[in-house]
DNA sequence: TTTTTGTAAATTGTTGACAATTTTTAGAAA
DNA sequence: TTTCTAAAAATTGTCAACAATTTACAAAAA
């Protein structure tokens, strides 16, 4: 069958713009905090608002928008101390993942993990932070689906979107990259040893790493305009 | 404010709707498989289908339903390895939140938790499984909840919600109450130990026990048919 | 009998219109 | 000027109608 064909078949309207806003949202068009116009966006689409609708709900339900009755739906902004609980919750399951991978792991997704972390140090030589970040976000994002559990992978999917709303913000800024990049080295050694001790604490130590990181980034973002004492607060 | 008057004001339509289904699915009016007509459902609650299929987007997103394409809605129905996985994750975030206890319990949180495993004794002892049941749900909930990571109690009562899907087929015959009961009074006093290595320990191993009582009850529900090997398998 | 085909009914997908609410704008009053 | 007020505009909430698709059913063909 002709993939557009498939395509049509399978995905409703609703599913199509849900996507398309989602795209939107985390390429950063629809900045955190932005209101969401279902009239525009239906134009925008060649839609009614009825899809526009649903899409809303979905993406309402996902924790990307919120909706204010009467008033609209908006980009949600993750304050730093739910990204701080976000990073908790990732932790625990990354531990989660390490352990299984210790216990699981096949030959091939050894290599797989392998070639990975060595792209990833050639990005580091190439002071390419923009394909690191991509590629970190690819290793961990693979190592989840490696343990087969589509709903931790689902879940963990659904928290670094909501993770990259936040993240938003401190990514202008410049960015430590190399830092995170010999503990990957250590993670994989660590699961190929088929211990899951080991490899639930490397992969948890690593993940506090990124929330230390993280929070220290944010303090540092907020400190600087302190610098001149006069300027007001923009509260949106 | 009367408070039905603040309900209309802050849920619009397509979320009192969503409660009410999802009420409607919980509680076993409509069973795992079965259809939900937009057009019935629309009717017996007295609005249009908009707000109906507002409320099948967020029900879907949650996992409690599934939508195909021109042909309807339906009532999840969680198969037996997917529920295994659910619980796997379950146990990796009751650890985090044992964990979490253990290093923040407050002297009011430590007596909330012993007078819950107190009126499970009870329930217990006087052969109440319904109350034991509801009891133990509370109890975890709470303690999630405790944590005060909002994102992991949201998750967590989503994965909740999700297993009661699966556990409905389980809870009909016999159910092996006390099993649980003594493990809960051994979480509390790891939690109150102050040690979050024991505690979370605690915490997964009572998850896993968990899981193996599930899966063990859902081998025995499907092995007992073969008894009369002339039956054929029902596909839905 | 079983399978196929065609038609009617039921159901979902989408749209446009109207009602309700909020936001904006312009003018009056302080 | 600033603040308050009221009309206008913009936006969301809800509904009913129509189009597209699937399902159910009965008759015809194998």
């Amino acid at each position: 069958m002709h993939p557009t064909i498939a395509l049509l078949q399978s995905r409703s309207l609703s599913m199509v713009v849900q996507q398309e806003i989602e795209r939107g949202i985390l390429s950063g068009e629809y900045p955190p905090g932005s209101k969401l116009i279902e009239a525009a966006l239906a134009e925008k689409m060649g839609v009614s608002r009825g899809p526009i609708r649903e899409a809303f709900r979905m993406l309402d339900e996902a924790g990307l928008v919120r909706t204010e009755k009467n008033r609209g739906v908006f980009v949600r902004d993750i304050p730093l101390d739910e990204a701080l609980e976000i990073f908790d919750l990732r932790a625990a399951m990354d531990e989660l993942v390490g352990r299984q991978l210790a216990t699981h792991l096949t030959a091939a997704q050894r290599d797989d993990m392998q070639a990975m972390v060595s792209a990833m140090e050639q990005a580091v030589a190439a002071q390419d932070a923009q394909h690191y970040h991509l590629l970190n976000l690819q290793f961990h994002d693979r190592l989840v689906e490696m343990t087969g559990n589509r709903k931790l992978t689902a879940i963990y999917r659904k928290l670094i979107k909501e993770l990259s709303l936040f993240r938003r913000l401190n990514l202008a800024d410049g960015w430590l990259m190399p830092a995170s990049a010999s503990e990957h080295q250590q993670i994989v050694q660590a699961i190929a040893s088929g211990n899951p001790q080991l490899a639930g604490q490397a992969m948890f130590d690593h993940a506090m790493e990124s929330k230390a990181r993280t929070e220290a980034n944010d303090l540092r973002r907020h400190a600087a305009p302190l610098i001149n004492p006069g300027t007001k607060k923009v509260t949106r």
